[in-house]
DNA sequence: CATGAATGAGTGTTCATTCAT
DNA sequence: TATGAATGAACACTCATTCAT
């Protein structure tokens, strides 16, 4: 999966090759997940083709993960938390409801015109891990409301904004990423959403044009969703030694 | 897939008695296969549960469809004429793009009340077969264009406008048939996406609210979509079984 | 099957057109199995297959043949009879075995080059049927024996004779229809196999470059191999009459 | 298969035991392979077969052969290897064409008589996989042309005398294995067939009488065709399991 | 006789999972 | 822990054969 923007890029593979082994592996592990479940979706990738990826034999994927299906849902969450956190900490600073909404939009729908792969990728496990759109859906929430108590918003309901928010932006996503969409889409999705939740056109407009905050590259102290252990019937420390 | 939407029952099920043995047969299929898709997921279905629901066995898939992705196709195919051209025709003496674009959403979302089983099939085989999604996004498109000329339409861009429209009618009808969504959720969708394109707040609650048009239950004349022949890709608008 | 040799169209196709019903319906599935033969092999020619060559319903297959099989015999026997007496009426009037040998073998051969596909159909259901390769075998032993008795041929044993005669020329008759052969191959090896059964190389020579008689192109009478009788368990005349 | 010639014996099934366990089951589903070759035929053969006759699951073919088809070529090689190479090692102190060309073909012939399903296996297997006859065909092409350079051998054509060997010797082997040959018969073909590359028929006679050499029945050295790794169509002449 | 829909056992192939080393 | 051979249930798809019309 070629071009991870940078951001991510440090956060996943820069630190393989720095980290207890176990760690390590599992980290190529879902690497690897991600790039078949790019290639193959997620129904249609195999375990061998994962562990292949990995450079590792495939009875060795069951010491990380229980279940194919795990593999899926460790993904999603590392996904979801590493995406999350890293955006929603680029814009940290903005206090405006608004903005924050516009910035955050604009992020995911950016994400899909710099890394189209990890966009489409994205869109495919959250179709198929509930989990990760969720999360997604509960940092939106956290800024739609913002933006009602500052008077900025006015959704006609805050569930009809929220179908709004997570459809428009998914639907522009892969829009970009597939190559379909003009240029300045992500910005005029973005105000059109606003519109949707009641800023004035004028104003939308503006605030989707506003240049974005930067994305940060290092990676912001340790990663989330770190090795949660299997849970195997068999997990001992020991066995094996003569 | 017990409740369906009367119309779409009347053009489907209750025909199936009264039908040379040929197209019985083969709509039989194409409903045991709507069924598994709802049960398994489209990517999950097994040619053998589409035959076992059908009450055939599991060669007679194969007199039928050549493969087991032609059999999506032509339920994506069904779907798709059966339901725009019955929607559309629902509203066809509607003639402010406002109203059409307000009505046709809220259609969409109704079914997804009415019965969401259906209203999840589709957006299942949606996402698994572009074709329907294409046709569905051509309906909304000629009356986004229709509002636009009319005035009634600002939106951003048109291609903003679509993916606004087409993500969160789907996000609202998932929202729905799950149950998630409040009391008065298609309205207020309906309504906050004719805001983002463009529509002045009070109207675009009061356009999103007037009464849905009737919704007939007889059959138009006959169904699309009717028996392409096996190992032939001629032509199938209007086919006939003799 | 293109350039059928005209005798065999002769005997075959142009008959078809005037016959009783039954029998050109089964004029057509044996040569409707015959193109299948060809394009798939024996073993991978399905009834259906034949059934649609010939123009009918694959279940009126099992009106004229008993077994798919029974196909494959069926061609056989037609295919050498039709040849064996074909060619052998073509030098009935040559006395000499040596010369008759020459002719035999070349005749296979120039069949090849003159219509490669029916000639890698001999081989085809030669190899898949033994009852062709016998029939073909017991003319080519009475012609040793005629050059035997004539003093022309001493061959090392009779059985080693007829190894070399039958496996040279079905090698030969490979490499021609399959166009691996230099020009004069027929000549080259009719004249090599006369030599292994003992004439003096320059005889050998000559009498394999005679020119060779006419290949006459009316059918001889009726056809051989007709129609057995369909011995079906249900087998009754009247039947299915109310 | 039952009676194998000892030295193939040797050079295959002995081994079975004493070998790495990667290299002894491809050895015996390879072993499996040929014994239903002879009982089904080539395309008759069912992978499910050749599983059980190796006491293996189905699956496990997989980790060997990428397709049934692999199955075949790699028993083709082992073979046309194999045989070409201990034969022809058998008799590498010959010098004149003569004799090799004597010697080769009566070894083939002497084959047929030893051990019979392994020469209809040969011949099978021959007609199914053109590799096999390829590599025949090359060492018995050395042996003629050496012949002419000795002038021992006056062919008509280098062509013919090949169609002529190779299909006399073909053809032998098939009345042999199946026991309609007499005594004497190798020798009486291979005289024949030496004969009609020239040979005056005494010396033919002759020369086809000389005892054959022997046969050695110790393995030189390694197996020829040795594990190819799945999943790659890397080198395969003298690849090591480390 | 002809039809062609229906059958259902059978085939090649895949892949998640296990387990002895 | 890592390995990777082995497993075996599943699956898509084929096709000879039957039989009601």
């Amino acid at each position: 999966m070629p071009p991870l923007p940078p951001a991510l890029e440090t956060a996943l593979a820069s630190r393989v090759g720095a980290a207890p082994k176990r760690e390590r592996t599992r980290r190529q592990l879902l690497l690897a997940a991600m790039q078949v479940y790019r290639q193959r979706g997620v129904a249609g990738a195999t375990l061998q083709d994962i562990a292949a990826g990995a450079g590792v034999a495939s009875g060795t994927v069951y010491n990380y993960f229980q279940t194919r299906e795990e593999v899926a849902q460790q993904v999603a969450t590392w996904l979801a938390d590493t995406l999350c956190q890293r955006i929603s900490e680029s814009y940290a600073s903005v206090k405006r409801g608004v903005e924050r909404m516009a910035i955050g939009n604009r992020r995911y729908m950016w994400l899909a015109a710099e890394s189209p792969e990890w966009a489409l990728l994205l869109l495919e496990v959250g179709a198929a891990v509930p989990a990760l759109a969720q999360t997604v859906h509960d940092y939106a929430l956290a800024d739609l409301r913002l933006g009602i108590r500052q008077k900025s918003f006015r959704p006609v309901s805050e569930a009809a904004a929220m179908d709004v928010i997570n459809g428009s932006v998914s639907s522009a996503m892969a829009s970009i990423a597939r190559g379909h969409a003009p240029k300045g889409h992500a910005s005029a999705v973005a105000a059109s959403v606003l519109r949707a939740l009641g800023v004035d056109a004028q104003e939308a407009v503006a605030v989707a044009s506003l240049p974005l905050p930067d994305f940060p590259m290092q990676a912001a102290g340790e990663l989330p969703g770190d090795a949660p252990p299997v849970r195997s019937r068999a997990a001992r420390k020991g066995t094996r030694a003569p």
